[in-house]
DNA sequence: CTCATTTGACCCTC
DNA sequence: GAGGGTCAAATGAG
């Protein structure tokens, strides 16, 4: 690998340093407008330490963690928060440790990078959007928890066998709103197989649309994730199937399928210049309802793409906010095929909230 | 027949 | 010991 940088690496911090460039060309923009122009800025400079962060922990981690393991993420496994905790060598060195740890094979489960989700399930209109994350999952135990008025479910990679793939995640009802589910992934895809394709967008319309906002709207999709961000990363879920409401701890396996490149859409060149805004991982992508049927990106691009969307509790966006500066920790799997997003990139977290 | 789900039992961690 | 997580036999669906 020449100076152990592999093409995806070069073209991630490519796209990482075009989206900070867009980034300041919008501060530039912003600064001196009256519509509340501190949040804009404040937002904005934002966006631009996590540019700065993310390249950051790249390059620390480029041609070193080349090593593919299966990452503690910012997520971090178990323990979600630290908040004020400032960001250091000493977590790159706690990073690499922890990276070391996993080759014991009986601490992997513990290490497992971990992060949350959480999905809206409207009774009305009843799709079953929101958990078509991607992946094939199969559903290995339910059980009930302490002081929670529905079980939870337990569901790992369909190929955890054939693939050694040792995703896991775990799909929790809310007690407060039995329209929220509370998903827990665990681990990392590893798979590549593709049961399950996802679907190309519906319409060309739509793909154009999309694709509009990535070359021509940069600026106004910068502005609809700002608004996003502001609006607490929460948003309506639309058309999504209320069959789950039935069956809460059903969720379809078979509409997942781990990612494949061809059917994704989701080519780094594809995402040109909104890769870094809109080329989250899984699970951050998410296959939108069979209606719209075109990827979210959760949480920082939701606006911008109709039908299901992900929440994120508070506590994971402190969660995040932690990370980006707690955790410099990488899961970065360079390996990917080019079209392939990690799972786990922990985009999840950092940057973009610190 | 194959594969996914269910469910009670077992294991692990705190 | 309690609670959470996983295993694996039984069962069901396609």
């Amino acid at each position: 690998m020449e100076n152990g940088w592999s093409w995806e690496q070069k073209t991630l911090i490519s796209e990482l340093i075009q989206g900070m460039e867009l980034a300041k060309q919008l501060r530039v923009q912003f600064s001196g407008t009256s519509s509340s122009p501190e949040t804009t800025d404040m937002l904005l400079q934002r966006i631009l330490n996590s540019y700065e962060k993310a390249l950051l922990i790249l390059r620390w981690s480029g041609p070193v963690g080349q090593s593919h393991t299966v990452g503690v993420t910012a997520g971090v496994p178990g323990s979600p928060i630290s908040v004020n905790g400032s960001p250091g060598s000493d977590e790159f060195e706690k990073g690499l440790k922890d990276q070391q740890e996993l080759n014991d094979v009986s601490k992997k489960r513990k290490i497992l990078p971990r992060w949350t989700d959480q999905v809206r399930v409207n009774s009305e209109t009843g799709l079953e959007g929101p958990h078509d994350d991607g992946y094939s999952w199969r559903k290995y135990g339910q059980k009930d928890i302490l002081g929670a008025k529905y079980p939870r479910s337990y569901y790992r990679c369909t190929f955890r066998i054939s693939q050694n793939c040792w995703a896991t995640k775990q799909v929790q009802r809310s007690d407060e709103d039995p329209n929220l589910f509370e998903i827990t992934y665990r681990g990392r895809h590893t798979c590549s197989h593709a049961t399950n394709l996802v679907p190309a967008p519906s319409s060309p319309e739509k793909q154009e649309q999309k694709h509009n906002n990535n070359n021509d709207n940069q600026q106004k999709q910068s502005l609809e994730i700002l608004s996003t961000i502001r609006n607490n990363l929460r948003v309506a879920t639309e058309n999504l199937d209320n069959r789950e409401m039935a069956h809460p701890f059903s969720f379809p396996s078979t509409s997942f399928g781990c990612m494949k490149s061809e059917n994704s859409h989701f080519s780094l060149s594809a995402l040109d210049n909104s890769a870094l805004l809109g080329g989250f991982p899984q699970p951050f992508l998410s296959q939108a309802s069979p209606e719209s049927n075109y990827f979210t990106a959760s949480p920082f691009q939701v606006s911008n793409f109709g039908g299901v969307h992900m929440q994120y509790s508070e506590s994971e966006i402190i969660s995040a906010h932690t990370s980006a500066t707690n955790s410099p920790i990488l899961d970065i799997d360079f390996s990917l095929d080019p079209v392939e997003i990690d799972p786990n990139f922990p985009f999840d977290t950092p940057g973009f909230f610190s």
